[in-house]
DNA sequence: GTCAAACGGATTGTCGAAAATCCTGAGAAT
DNA sequence: ATTCTCAGGATTTTCGACAATCCGTTTGAC
């Protein structure tokens, strides 16, 4: 597939020169996807061994991702990863839509050509990549979700991308990837394929429609209706909220 | 001055046991006071020697300070201090509004008896050290103007310190330092006495009455009247942000 | 005269050891 | 029985040196 090198160079733009990035990619990475539990404390002989890193890339990632609030640092105690509540989850999203609702009207006033583009090859991607992954089998790689979570944050970035606030657009990328934390585990856990918020599906394991969702805030915002737009987005993220919270957030430590 | 002692102890609740730690509070300071100039570069010869540290802190002090986007890294390149221009402050200003108006309309309907003495309790902390400070002389000290600032920021803090979102209230603290940065080198080039916005004026450099605005904000959300408070709370930004855009900002390297 | 390649100086990024701090558990005193 | 004190061990934090990379300048070729 053609656009498959398309999205991973936009992805990788920045190849990552150094340890230290790469630590703080790799992760985040591990404690979005749930494989480092929340409130473990993060030694770092194990970090070492598991990163195959020094103290000093390791400590600067720890110290990046403090300031994001995916880990918490005790002073001489070390880190540990950032806690997860029902009502931190809520704060999240709700902090999520009000700034992603500014955004996506932003961007639906302002947004020419290669915004429409950029949203319909976000989904078709998204929609396209999920059903390959459905059809492959009932129980999917790793690998095969962080492809999909890949391409459902960028449908969701390219609703916004014509928005001229940077600040808006970062913090949005920066609650994204909070809000991520919570519906990556519920959904593994669901049992279910991952296809509900992640991807695409046709009737997922909470009945939702998630690809109808999508396609509907895609229409919505191409036909430059922001006010159902808007409305659409939000109870998208309302109702994936729901969903986590029936499903449960594993709260405590490994 | 008993409050002293008490406000002092509020914001060095964490005492800083680690030199980290220190690193980044004493560069983020220097930043925002414009004593490091925005796109130098930060050579660690030279923060070594400034502020008597190894590289290890000053690195994890940086990568912090990035993640606020105080400092840009460019791989393999060092860090340099991150840049400022009048689109950037717009941007900050403008996020900081949408943020701030929705934490204030909820720290006014949520906000118990707690709330209302903290920002009287803030505002006359504010208004008798800026008071204070005119009196003793036209040129103030730095440590003087640090005082200040630091109480300005607690007024505004107490604003919305009822807001139950602790994501609100973060970002709010993120954007506010964001917009001191423009706001301070801007009011000391002007040479006129720092109380425009740091502080208090009957009547400052531009013609505003600094201290007004704040009474009639407080007075707004203490009358429980969510629409005018936030009204004026907007107006009181976007002021500033005219008021910086006139004095114009200093966009260049030392 | 212009461009490309290469050398040397300077700066960053990474490493592993040393110093400082904290936690655990045993023993003594109240 | 409870609290306090104090080693011993484990962990974090900090340091200075080493290796890798980049920038400015010179040299050489076309």
């Amino acid at each position: 597939m053609a656009d498959t090198a398309a999205i991973r160079a936009e992805a990788d733009a920045e190849p990552a020169q150094t340890l230290a990035e790469q630590a703080y990619r790799a992760i985040r990475r591990d404690i979005v996807a749930g494989r480092l539990a929340p409130g473990q404390p993060m030694r770092f002989e194990y970090l070492k061994e598991t990163y195959g890193l020094s103290f000093s890339p390791l400590r600067e990632a720890l110290a990046r991702l403090q300031s994001e609030r995916l880990v918490t640092a005790f002073a001489l105690r070390g880190f540990r990863v950032a806690e997860m509540s029902v009502d931190e989850m809520w704060d999240t999203i709700e902090t999520r839509i009000m700034i992603e609702r500014e955004a996506l009207t932003a961007a639906i006033a302002r947004g020419g050509d290669d915004w429409e583009i950029g949203i319909v090859q976000a989904f078709h991607a998204l929609s396209h990549c999920s059903k390959r992954l459905r059809a492959a089998g009932d129980w999917p790689s790793e690998p095969a979700i962080e492809e999909i979570e890949r391409r459902h944050q960028a449908f969701h970035r390219a609703l916004i991308a014509a928005c001229p606030s940077r600040w808006t657009r970062e913090l949005s990328e920066m609650l994204y990837v909070q809000t991520e934390r919570y519906r990556r585990p519920a959904l593994m856990r669901a049992g279910a394929a991952p296809d509900d918020e992640g991807g695409v599906g046709s009737g997922g394991a909470a009945g939702r429609d998630i690809e109808a969702e999508h396609k509907a805030i895609m229409d919505a915002a191409i036909a430059r209706d922001a006010p159902t737009a808007v409305e659409l987005l939000t109870a998208h993220l309302r109702d994936t909220g729901r969903m986590i919270e029936r499903l449960g957030i594993e709260t405590g430590r490994k």
